[in-house]
DNA sequence: CTTTTGTTTAACCATTTAGTTAATTCAAAA
DNA sequence: TTTTGAATTAACTAAATGGTTAAACAAAAG
């Protein structure tokens, strides 16, 4: 027997895979089970049905990411350290993972209230409280430009998620080829941060 | 008779409405026809297919999106002025059709080709090289830093576009509702322009 | 009034798709 | 070696879905 869940394992990364790619309503039972070499009926036997597939992928994308963001933003980094090591993390990490910023942005205008029932369910572990008193802090003692915390955090994911998830517009736009848009991601660990940085400087 | 067009206006507006929110995929012809308030058959009449009706839908999506920017990207107004204005019509625009943005980056995503065509049929009319061009000048001038004009463009599509985008998801992750949500787009529009001017001074 | 032409619908068809069932395979325990 | 129980499959079902057809209908043309 391919005990040892080494079944159920594959199963979840050809879920995986064709989720991402292709979304809940695009997916099909069957791409799943050829992508994982197996019978349909086998993906029923592990998983009952689409949707649970589907929650697990999605509860996967959602652990995969969030939470590498969570650790360093309420660590004890002075702030600029912390923007800088963020946007390097995060771009490096979704560099790894191209499909997940668009496939969550998709899936939660899809159904809002799914991601709610995960937050509830995470215990808000994403909660970036403490990222913003840190910032309050840095404005009174005048250190840092007064700025609204929420819009800098806006800011600050905008500039990282979307050369990802509109990666394929971007590219037509602009015709760029894979390589230059490597070389362009990579630039934008060291140059995004400089400009968040700038942004809060008096 | 309905004639003078009304029912294939009706029927365009019901795909409209339909496959942006819920993308191809996800979209059912009985949706559309029941929001056009006709039968099922009807769309078929008018328009052959989901791919025609669709095509139409992307395409007028393309349409009401990038020229808007082109007018203001390839006008002569002074690099400042001209980020300015584009940053307000652009915000305007996309909050005015919060789907936009992510059906956009949804389906070029499922179909990259499918950009690559409308861009060739459209003759190329997005090409931001006059605003490239533009910075370039700048730059040489001394008057602006000596920034990377397409990752200049990046940040300033990633600023307006994922506030839009992402909607659901900074909504349900910082827990605001939808008048915080207004005000908190309405302050970008001044305060984006200033962040991406900031950006280029010396 | 009748004919003609374009519009609209009810009913239908073929395919796709998620999900089920019953039989089979296979590894390991007895 | 036989038995047992989980893993796996082929074949199937029911519902959904995109698309078609033929008839009904409405309005303009004759």
């Amino acid at each position: 027997m391919s005990r040892d869940g080494k079944t159920e394992q594959s199963i979840k990364d050809a879920a995986k895979k064709i989720f991402l790619r292709k979304g809940f309503s695009g997916a099909r039972m069957q791409d799943i089970a050829d992508e994982a070499g197996i019978n349909k009926a086998l993906l029923h036997y592990y998983f009952r049905s689409k949707e649970k597939i589907f929650d697990q992928v999605f509860q996967e994308a959602l652990e995969t990411f969030f939470p590498r963001i969570i650790e360093v933003i309420n660590s004890d980094l002075p702030l600029f350290d912390k923007i800088t090591v963020f946007v390097r993390e995060y771009i490096t990490t979704l560099t790894q993972h191209p499909y997940i910023p668009l496939f969550i942005l998709h899936e939660i205008s899809q159904d809002p209230q799914r991601l709610i029932q995960k937050l509830i369910s995470m215990q808000n572990e994403f909660r970036p409280q403490k990222f913003i008193a840190q910032i309050q802090t840095e404005i009174k003692a005048g250190m840092i430009k007064s700025v609204s915390p929420v819009q800098f955090i806006i800011n600050m994911l905008a500039l990282c998620i979307f050369p990802i998830a509109g990666k394929p517009m971007i590219q037509g736009v602009l015709g760029l080829d894979e390589i230059q848009y490597r070389l362009l991601l990579e630039q934008r660990i060291t140059e995004v941060p400089k400009l968040l940085i700038d942004s809060l400087k008096p």
